[in-house]
DNA sequence: ATTATCTATAGATCTATAGATAATGC
DNA sequence: ATTATCTATAGATCTATAGATAATGC
């Protein structure tokens, strides 16, 4: 049964949201292609009308989700004009963050599993991460602005890694401790 | 053919030490139990009279990696009583654990991945963790033990955030432009 | 007539096992 | 006789495709 251009249109959005949840939740080999289709509540073969490839769905997939990560860091420092800094370090190291893999930050989730994907994922990650750092560094305080990217890029490191290792602790009480400490450190700056 | 019985220790050793390679490298997923043993000079159908499943080996492999790990860092700022925690830093934040993904850190390559596996193995890391920060916060100034240990975490997350963002990042120049950030940043404190 | 989706399946890959083989060690 | 390894394969899973179906839009 075939559906009208718009609902079509509106059938791939709906693949690429359900892949960018379960990307996330279960890593870009977790997940297949037929499961994903059957939770946009589609059939397996219809895929192949929207990607050419489940590596080209994984593309789009992380494209969209690192343009939305930056959207969503540009509209935390917009709203808290007074002290954007603490307003993102509060927004990223959050208990939510931590729990919730599948609405979760992108890099927390699938950074590791980059370097073993094409060029073009590799790219894709690179320029989020060279945006997310861009946006840190104009709400942070230093001298210059070699000093500030330095800390911007350092204090990006900081952030992602403490979600990434709060999420592999098995009790939820280090976790927590883990993200305090980092909050503590980084907002001590 | 059968083979002594100093031997077969010998090949499950060969076993665990060719996981342990091919997992950081590719992912728990990436790699199958065939191409593991075909590494390790054996046969498929070997590899059962060693471990019960795949699963098996890979918490056994983690094992072995994690208690690795630990070791280096002991040796290393046993190895600079003078400034062990610059030694750690620069041990760590190098091009080699950016580039050689096989004999690299075991957190920074495959931590992502924990929280799909088993309780068995996020116990593995979170001990590995814990290990980590104490050896951390032996060599870390601070006030008192608290503000230590919380120094110690902290700098955890950005040691391993930092090698893991370096190692997705598509250009040479970048990836070490953020380890040396990192390292100016953690050095300064 | 065109085209988006569905059904069914080919082909590849992966884990795990069964049975055969051959060397060890009592 | 025991046991570590090898050969061969069962069974499950995954990507991708071929052909059929049915609704859209000229």
């Amino acid at each position: 049964m075939r559906v009208s251009r718009e609902k079509f249109a509106e059938n791939r959005e709906k693949i690429l949201a359900v892949a960018g949840e379960l990307f996330r939740e279960r890593g870009f080999d977790g997940i297949g292609v037929a499961d994903i289709m059957k939770a946009a509540g589609l059939t397996h073969g219809g895929f192949y009308g929207h990607f050419e490839s489940k590596d080209e769905l994984a593309c789009e997939a992380s494209k969209a989700l690192v343009a939305h990560a930056q959207e969503r860091w540009q509209g935390v420092v917009e709203g808290a004009p007074e002290a954007p800094r603490d307003a993102l370090l509060a927004h990223y190291l959050s208990h939510r963050n931590v729990v919730e893999h599948g609405t979760g930050c992108v890099f927390a989730a699938l950074t590791q599993e980059v370097s073993r994907y094409g060029p073009e994922m590799q790219s894709t990650f690179t320029n989020g991460l060279m945006g997310m750092a861009a946006i840190l560094e104009e709400i942070t305080p230093g001298e210059t602005r070699e000093e500030r990217r330095r800390k911007a890029l350092a204090d990006l490191s900081t952030m992602v890694g403490a979600v990434i290792l709060a999420r592999a602790l098995d009790t939820p009480a280090l976790s927590e401790e883990l993200l305090a400490a980092t909050r503590q450190e980084l907002a001590s700056r």
